[in-house]
RNA sequence: CGCGGAGUGGAGCAGUUGGUAGCUCGUUGGGCUCAUAACCCAAAGGCCGCAGGUUCGAGUCCUGCCUCCGCCA
């Protein structure tokens, strides 16, 4: 197999409609995270991409149910992907999103590059309409009877009660989800990627890892589900795909190219490019050129997703970089199954899921303590399981009972024994070998034995083996246990000192060991460790293949007489408490999930801080005047006394109130909103109001003749 | 309906080309005391989804069925 020069590696766009959740971490980031990190300390030239995806029909959608435009929900969202994704250790080379710029640039040129080239197929066929709302009907917009079960609310694109998958058009009494009324059927034109065409060399880059008759990649390396399905799907026979859209939230198609008004790139077009974009955006920072990661033969290509991606990754992604030319193509899409959370299935909708950032601002410092469970249960295979109970359990046993006491052992003895500085030893003086055979026993054999073990879980990460890989580490710190258990130092002190040396100098390499092995999975644990040792953090330089050389030549970790520091605790154990109230929230949100779905009440929002709260300034105020604002159904204009000045407000309570009724009003006014010009008008601020299922507005108000100007906590 | 993946001791999982079922956690008994009741040793516990078949021999191959997850946005 080749030796590759370069290696770009991408983590799935997560979609900008929804926060994310643990489903997402280890189905793609954290696997590809811990990959890049191990690549880095293994020397290599390696780049980390991702972005968000800010396209599409279900940003819209979403926006219009929180009453929002689009670009407020991906901004949202976008800036909270960031700084979960920085807080929990995710380290992208760069992080970008797919409304910039250069992204709309260059998946233009992508589909103009097709286009000239006779890439796509026009093709006019008949859609839903809605005459109301003069669009276009994307699939999830189009609600009917199901044509196989009967069920009223089966969308265009599937009947979630049957399962079974629709076309719009087979459902009976079709209806709008803009308007509620039927839309129509109407002629549209659109670009097609004849995927059939390329089904013959899709084969056999599949299944055979060639692409031309050349060796491409290893098919032993891909998991056995995505060649499965990515063979089914292609073996079923490929069909043509629009590559366009009848939509108005997205990449425009090229306008030069006729027919392109009111067409906009496929999502799941435009999307993968923006690794492409990305890494443009990220080149041009760094002073690289972004043609070595993307055009360039001896550049590797890794997509992590989870997989539900598969096929466009492995299918139809590839088959558009092959038209174009002159890219690269994936050489393995290590995708993941699905993580459940206590037993069902994790939903955006349902609100069944941990929220990371939730999770970050709840148990704070415990960081590494996700990553470790979500790495231990990572679905490499099938689908796997998270519950609170079993990750108190594995983080108590595993990283504390077992890694953070060895390590504290460790340094309370040498602290003891040697005032805190790494013994000298005589290398011929043999101790008990952590292995039961006959030979080791002396300190450079069991380095080498530490070097085997490190062997192997390199093997493992170099198979996306990630799970086993983590499991060497625990290895590691429990033969450091047991290393300790069969030496007895505490005793053997004063019988055998010189062999007591010897055991806490290769203890304190199995620690060193453990801080650079362990950076991958766990870096916030691996800066701690190092501290411990009084050793710089590693940096995600080549420290790992150098540890390796070092261990291979039989030299010292650490210099005899280093000075470490005091010892301390890197883990603190998680008590009930915090695990019983995590439970709590959980169920506390599927009873209101249930009530929800019976009383259509408003969609309950995720939790936010006490912070977040503080920095909402809500005061007391009193209506002054009040005037309808020209031309506005809605609007009223108002003038609010707030006692050390009077402002300007506009509020949409024309409909429910009458200016003259309403001078002399108290009311709530959160009076640190940005302002905002609303009709010609400035509003500054906006004034708090109770609204029922039927969207009747009342006043939130203080008692009658309260002081205005106060403070609402 | 179709296709892909999965169904292994209480829980979570490994099981390469078919040859007496392993790991982690939990449970039980014992040891140790440097350490966050941590650490070490040992034991109990499985008709490997169900039913057939191929084979001297199948968790491992074939057929049928059942259940779970995903795909056709």
């Amino acid at each position: 197999m080749q030796e590759f020069q370069r290696h770009l590696i991408t983590a799935a766009l997560p979609y900008a409609n929804g926060p994310l959740h643990i489903g997402h971490l280890t189905g793609a980031y954290l696997p590809a995270d811990v990959y890049v990190r191990f690549l880095r300390m293994m020397d290599k030239d390696v780049v980390f991409i991702c972005g968000s995806d800010e396209h599409g029909a279900a940003i819209t959608m979403r926006a219009m149910k929180e009453n929002l435009s689009p670009q407020e929900i991906i901004d949202k969202y976008h800036t909270q992907f960031k700084d979960t994704f920085s807080r929990i250790g995710i380290s992208f080379d760069h992080y970008d999103r797919t409304s910039s710029k250069r992204h709309h640039n260059t998946s233009q040129d992508i589909f103009r590059t097709l286009y000239k080239n006779g890439k796509f197929t026009e093709i006019e066929s008949n859609q839903y309409y809605d005459e109301k709302f003069n669009q276009f009907l994307a699939d999830r917009y189009i609600t009917g009877t199901c044509p196989k079960c009967g069920y009223e609310s089966a969308y265009g694109d599937q009947c979630e009660k049957c399962g079974s998958s629709l076309n719009p058009t087979d459902l009976i009494n079709p209806k709008s989800v803009l308007s509620n009324e039927t839309p129509i059927l109407k002629s549209t034109r659109h670009w097609y990627f004849p995927l059939d065409q390329h089904a013959s060399w899709l084969s056999d880059y599949i299944v055979n890892g060639k692409v031309d008759g050349v060796e491409h990649h290893d098919p032993g390396l891909w998991k056995n589900h995505v060649i499965g399905q990515c063979k089914s799907w292609i073996d079923n026979g490929l069909q043509a795909r629009a590559m366009t859209r009848d939509l108005d939230w997205g990449v425009d198609v090229p306008q030069e190219i006729p027919g392109s008004k009111g067409k906009k790139l496929y999502v799941w077009l435009d999307a993968p490019i923006g690794y492409i974009s990305a890494t443009q955006e990220w080149a041009e920072k760094n002073d690289k050129n972004w043609k070595d990661y993307w055009q360039s033969s001896d550049s590797q290509l890794i997509h992590f997703i989870g997989k539900d991606n598969i096929v466009f990754h492995c299918v139809i992604f590839p088959a558009i970089l092959k038209a174009h030319g002159d890219y690269i193509l994936p050489h393995v899409v290590p995708a993941n199954q699905f993580m459940n959370l206590e037993g069902d299935k994790i939903s955006t909708s349902r609100n069944w899921a941990v929220w990371v950032h939730e999770y970050l601002d709840e148990l704070p410092g415990y960081e590494d303590a996700l990553r470790y469970y979500l790495i231990k249960n990572m679905p490499e295979q099938k689908d796997s399981e998270f519950t609170w109970k079993s990750f108190q359990e594995a983080y108590n046993n595993e990283l504390v009972n077992n890694l953070s006491n060895f390590i504290h052992r460790v340094l309370v003895l040498v602290h003891k024994f040697y005032d805190g500085n790494v013994p000298n030893f005589d290398p011929d003086v043999p101790i008990n070998s952590v292995e039961d055979s006959d030979l080791g026993g002396f300190h450079d054999s069991e380095c080498i034995y530490l070097f085997d073990q490190l062997h192997v879980m390199c093997d493992s990460l170099r198979n996306f083996d990630f799970r086993n890989a983590l499991k060497i580490i625990m290895d590691i710190s429990a033969s450091g246990n047991l290393l300790l258990q069969k030496n007895e130092p505490w005793k053997m002190i004063k019988e055998d000192p010189d062999a007591v040396e010897v055991v806490m100098n290769l203890s304190l390499h199995y620690v060193t060991a453990l801080s650079v092995a362990i950076q991958p999975f766990l870096p916030f644990t691996s800066d701690k460790i190092r501290k411990l040792l009084n050793l710089p953090v590693l940096k995600d330089g080549a420290e790992l293949v150098r540890m390796l050389d070092q261990l291979a030549e039989g030299e010292l970790l650490l210099q005899p007489g280093h000075k470490l520091s005091e010892a301390s605790y890197i883990f603190t154990k998680i008590e009930d408490s915090v695990i019983d109230k995590q439970i709590q929230k959980l169920s506390g949100s599927k009873v209101q999930t249930a009530k929800t779905s019976n009383m259509n009440y408003p969609v309950p929002k995720s939790e936010i801080s006490y912070d977040e709260f503080m920095k909402m300034d809500i005061r007391t105020a009193r209506i002054l005047h009040a005037e309808r604002v020209p031309k506005a159904d809605k609007l009223l204009k108002l003038e609010l006394d707030l006692g050390y000045e009077t402002r300007t407000v506009v509020s949409g309570i024309a409909e429910h109130y009458e200016p003259e009724k309403i001078i002399g009003q108290e009311v709530s006014l959160l009076a640190n909103l940005a302002p905002r010009v609303i009709r010609g008008v400035e509003s500054k601020g906006m004034i708090l109001m109770a609204e029922d299922e039927n969207g009747k507005l009342s006043f939130v108000s203080p008692s009658k003749n309260w002081s205005v100007g106060f403070t609402i906590k």
